[in-house]
DNA sequence: AGCAGATGTGCAACCGATTGCAGCTGTAGA
DNA sequence: TCTACAGCTGCAATCGGTTGCACATCTGCT
């Protein structure tokens, strides 16, 4: 009979806190942190206003450039905010200014290590223009409504679209309706309206692979496209197919691989090979990024063939003793920076911001990189 | 006269235009919005009172399981919310509510591909469970202090660390002070107080791995650690110790890499074996990660020596045909899913978590790798 | 019929900030 | 001395939700 009151009562105790966990959780939780020895003090500008012997509006303006403070209140309540370590809720400013300074970062592919490294360059801008990052996961198409949503809930300022696939699109036609919500579009060239594109300068990088190969002296010279639709393919093989054409030479081959895996590039060149008479294999290829590009490289040091190999976006794996890839270097920092600054500005950002990268000069470029090391 | 007059007018209108840009943006901006044809129809929990014919307080209780709604207006008011788009704004309801359901989440390594795999799938899983994802950016460590400051100030939820630098540390002593924020560390072990711990088993691992290594018959055996600090590379290395000793063989070299690129493996890889007499240099290496099994392949390669090596992550760069590298997978999804229960329990997080892996058997470990298929 | 208890609803207060406006100073100019 | 006006300051309202509580309403049970 004890065990059983004891028993029941214990249960009802359970029920009883899962209960107020449900319903009445913050409460609860402001309680049990009160209990503690260090209160998590939750310094709010009342009491900061308290503190200073004024009245909580002033700490708002004391902290609000150009508003009507007297110097010394506001060097005041700056004090006092410092010696209770204030920091104003994001939350609450957010919401009466309707302003977040949240950004949605999107990123459709966390195999491209070039993404990655912008995402970092990106993340970092962010943050010292006082902006925090939302990461939004895209990675199947079904989450893109739901990613955005959030985001949009968020009251965010603006999104910036960080791959190649052509979520990038349907994001656009989600944000026709969210009309004030600015999208910047990152490592991918678009026509899109309503879109501030930042990219390399593809026409230009192509051109200058091709001076690259042909200062090599190729001949049969071929383009390994991806998947991605739009501009940024095209123009990047029309400047390289124009910058041989100025040099008398003309591209003959273009193959196109399903996605930008290295595997798939990889099983793409093995079948190429096997599959091409031998006097028609292109002696080089430049490939459309870097994964590719190392992807191609796997298949001939397999096959034991070589074919001068060069990538785009100069990714650090292609400075391995393995691959010393012959790049061309997106210029990370400088779009990162202007990404950024589109969202800063806090104006619909539009219009395309084409940066010139650089080439880099290894070996994957030249007769004989397969064998030895001359 | 006339045309003065006019100008002087438009010009006043200019500056009262700049002047309420300034002070007053968010109301001009409302009424710019009102403007367009589309406009961007903020959707209130009032307005969706207003058409289901009820109080707004009733909204809220609509979408709040287990609260007092009669069915019907329950259906109703979802109705209503639904015609009209409704979309709760999330910066108020967290501010209500006292939690934002955002979770914070730090890396500390763009170029470690395995950790960028996690942090896709931890993403992935946040998003999946209704949380959104704050990208703390700590690249240097003076952003460590702004970073936590600013995911404190939105009120999150939970951080996730993501690395092996002694940033957690920094993190865990600076969450002191805001003891209510919950601190998961994912990829490393530690024995930090009030900190939960999600890792692979690494003494296992270790141990399987050493299981491997032995099955061909290699007998001088060496580790290669990395330089996170704590109990990660300690089990890793004990693991595989014991693993080793169990059959009789025992740990002869431990060589330590400064940090975890694949440049500096490499590095060392390439003094250590000209710097070794010959007779001493291990047969088989194990690394302490992917990264640097990579480039200690790169150096062999290199060298034209070959040592048999073991990796640790099984990263998808591992499977191309130039490694081929034998390694330990980390269960990441169970990873992921584990340090996003434990922020969505919305308990103290403590304690650990370890999972075992999984052998990948590929080539690497084996004799011969260096040359032919066989 | 009378009443306890469960179920539904709206009011008012609150989360923690921002901001238009009214009112209060002080001081210079008439 | 009176006025004008600028510089400050605080009140009250607002952002868009959540929630304790008081007040119905509707059961079913004596």
């Amino acid at each position: 009979m004890h065990i059983h009151k004891t028993e029941s009562e214990f249960l009802l105790q359970i029920f009883l806190q899962h209960f107020s966990l449900l319903r009445n959780h913050n409460k609860r939780h402001r309680q049990l942190m009160k209990g503690k020895e260090k209160p998590p003090r939750k310094v709010t500008a009342s009491q900061v206003a308290e503190r200073a012997g004024v009245s909580k509006y002033m700490v708002s303006r004391a902290y609000t450039p150009g508003a009507y403070v007297s110097a010394e209140k506001r060097d005041l309540i700056r004090q006092a905010a410092e010696e209770l370590g204030y920091r104003p809720n994001l939350l609450a400013r957010s919401l009466s200014k309707q302003a977040s300074h949240i950004v949605g970062v999107v990123v459709d592919d966390f195999q491209n290590q070039n993404l990655l490294i912008i995402l970092n360059e990106v993340t970092g801008q962010l943050q010292r223009h006082g902006y925090s990052t939302m990461l939004l996961n895209v990675t199947d198409e079904d989450t893109v409504e739901t990613a955005l949503r959030q985001a949009d809930q968020f009251q965010i300022d603006g999104i910036i679209f960080l791959g190649t696939s052509n979520m990038a699109e349907r994001f656009a036609s989600l944000l026709q309706e969210l009309k004030h919500i600015p999208l910047v579009v990152l490592y991918r060239d678009s026509d899109l309206p309503q879109v501030k594109v930042v990219d390399t300068d593809n026409y230009r990088g192509g051109r200058e692979v091709a001076g690259l190969l042909a200062g090599e002296g190729y001949s049969r010279i071929g383009y390994l496209a991806g998947p991605a639709p739009g501009l940024t393919r095209l123009d990047r093989q029309a400047g390289f197919r124009d910058g041989l054409a100025d040099l008398g030479l003309n591209l003959s081959t273009v193959l196109k691989v399903g996605n930008y895996s290295q595997h798939q590039a990889r099983i793409l060149i093995r079948d190429y090979l096997a599959q091409t008479d031998p006097d028609q294999i292109v002696e080089a290829l430049f490939c459309e990024n870097d994964m590719l590009a190392i992807g191609a490289i796997d298949a001939l040091k397999e096959a034991r063939r070589e074919i001068a190999i060069v990538g785009y976006d100069g990714v650090p794996a292609g400075d391995s003793y393995t691959y010393q890839l012959s790049s061309y270097r997106q210029p990370v920092e400088v779009l990162a920076r202007e990404a950024v600054k589109s969202i800063a500005d806090r104006e619909m950002p539009i219009g395309k911001f084409m940066a010139p990268g650089e080439l880099i000069v290894r070996r994957s470029h030249k007769r004989g990189w397969l064998h030895g090391n001359a």
